[in-house]
DNA sequence: GATTGATTATAAGCGTGCTTATTATATGTC
DNA sequence: GACATATAATAAGCACGCTTATAATCAATC
């Protein structure tokens, strides 16, 4: 506890270690995971129904990552996963009641955790840490890309 | 790219996992996992043999996931368990020969991808990250410290 | 119409964390 | 010495991510 290693892995690993547990603490009565909370933010800000692949791509997981979360909130009555008249491979999944109906409360919840961790910090320090998580994120995203790829010719989009 | 939702719980979800894939990609040929790096830097640290339970306290983990941890780094040779000879029920930890051999080579692998992740920041940005996760995490204990007294006093009719 | 190749979702099995429960051993108190 | 309590390690079973592989369906081409 006295002499930690800060180094910048463990940091961010303890770091999304206490968010994560501190969401899920204040949540618990509702049964929600942080990782559903997220599947169920995504889900509902898609207008309509999503299918899953879609969502492993807004998430950054993988399909049957989303397979089984689906299960798990199918489960509990968070989502429900309909057939697409057009396309008979895909189910599309779309929140249920209950899930609109405390979307507000949760998303508050998360917001005063964000509070809660950030507190102590000037607009300006929140600035630079959200900042600098970005520029980690993309920077380290850029490298596992031209790693994945090798050295292709430029991308023309 | 991806102009996503910034939050807190997101940024830090994705920077810790693009920071442990960098890490694994790197590593892989040595085949150690981001988890069994943390064990082995802690192992090596403490200079003599160290308890399970120790190891749990150093590294934030439960007791059971260290068990089953070192089970596998046993397996892979990185670490060994012995006796104690003060308390049969203690299994004390040491790092094998092999890991101590590898151990500069992957410490150096690990500097690299944090240089890597924070390339583009100059050196007062990384002084606000690292500062501002450190008090995100300082921010969070000490809330569910506060929980865990409450929650001690409460629970006893 | 049949074949080929993509795409969608899922299955199987693993790593890492958790909660809860169990076994073996130490330790303190009567 | 016997008993109650605490501690060390592990077991069982779950959530959530991954890799690799498979079935069903769609789209395009021959």
């Amino acid at each position: 506890m006295e002499n930690r290693n800060d180094s910048l892995g463990i940091l961010l690993h303890e770091a999304a270690r206490a968010v994560r547990k501190a969401f899920e603490r204040r949540v618990s009565r509702h049964g929600l995971s942080s990782a559903q909370w997220r599947m169920l933010v995504t889900v509902t800000k898609c207008a309509e129904a999503t299918t899953q692949a879609r969502l492993a791509d807004l998430l950054e997981i993988e399909p049957i990552s989303v397979s089984r979360l689906v299960d798990r909130m199918e489960a509990a009555g968070w989502v429900e996963r309909r057939p697409d008249p057009l396309d008979r491979r895909v189910r599309l999944v779309v929140p249920t009641d209950r899930a609109r109906a405390v979307h507000a409360e949760i998303r508050a919840m998360a917001d005063e955790v964000y509070g809660e961790a950030l507190g102590g910090l000037t607009g300006e320090q929140r600035q630079a840490l959200l900042g600098g998580l970005s520029r980690v994120i993309a920077n380290l995203n850029e490298a596992a890309g031209q790693v994945a790829q090798g050295v292709e010719q430029d991308d023309n989009r």
